[in-house]
DNA sequence: CTAAACGCTCACACCAACGTCAAGGTCAAC
DNA sequence: GTTGACCTTGACGTTGGTGTGAGCGTTTAG
């Protein structure tokens, strides 16, 4: 399929596609108009692609998962290269939760000073 | 004083400081040679743009605090618009950490679906 | 007098993941 | 044969807060 096809069935522009490709995540065959032409794999590894960044994954942390996939499991999360994304990710993330209830404290102990009377709630 | 002392005393780079007057948040004098020339009060400008973007604030929401201080409050805090983005910082801050734990949770779902047997504990 | 240390104004570089043109080639339908 | 939908590469723009350097003038210590 060309690159059109592939972008609407992945839910993804063309522009981001060729990006990818770019950053050797995806690769395409190229027809003889020089044309993208992509298998029903692709729809796999973009979906991966799109998966992970949908959590906050760079393209570099999809990396190892598009090459587990492309190695032939059914699953990217297969290898032991992506588990140890997944734990360096989740370290990163609970880094970045303490960092910002750190600030928050500190924001709400601003305010607090500024406005005494000023009710601090919790957005649930 | 000229802008270096200013840059040292308030520990930023005089890069800093002329991007601040660039966007309005800081005035400066000019001597007649042409080199901006500080006052005390600046000093605590300064400081108060920087103890804001520690905590994760943007030049632009500092604008208020600054203006507070220039408008003779002892405090950037003391006025109604500070209180305002106080409170607006406040709600994006717990959205941000929302947003966070539950990438974090689907991290670690994620995690135990690839390797059942590795222990998901918090970074703490 | 001179050299270091300072100041000035541009203006590009950086980071990520694309969006959005530009200027063109290709291909099916009518 | 021409419209229009698709494809190609290339290259600049976005966002924030600077870092860095060029190329220049000023001040100050020795």
């Amino acid at each position: 399929m060309r690159i059109g096809e592939l972008a609407r069935r992945a839910g993804v522009s063309a522009r981001a596609l060729r990006y990818y490709e770019e950053h050797g995540l995806i690769r395409a065959q190229r027809a003889a108009n020089g044309y993208r032409d992509y298998d029903e794999a692709d729809v796999g590894l973009v979906a991966q692609i799109r998966s992970l960044m949908a959590v906050g994954f760079t393209l570099e942390d999809a990396r190892p998962f598009v090459a587990c996939l492309r190695a032939g499991h059914a699953s990217g999360n297969a290898c032991p290269e992506s588990v140890a994304v997944y734990q360096r990710k989740l370290a990163e993330i609970d880094a970045e939760i303490q960092a910002l209830v750190a600030r928050r404290t500190e924001v709400a102990t601003q305010l607090k000073q500024a406005c005494p009377g000023c009710a601090i709630r919790r957005t649930k």
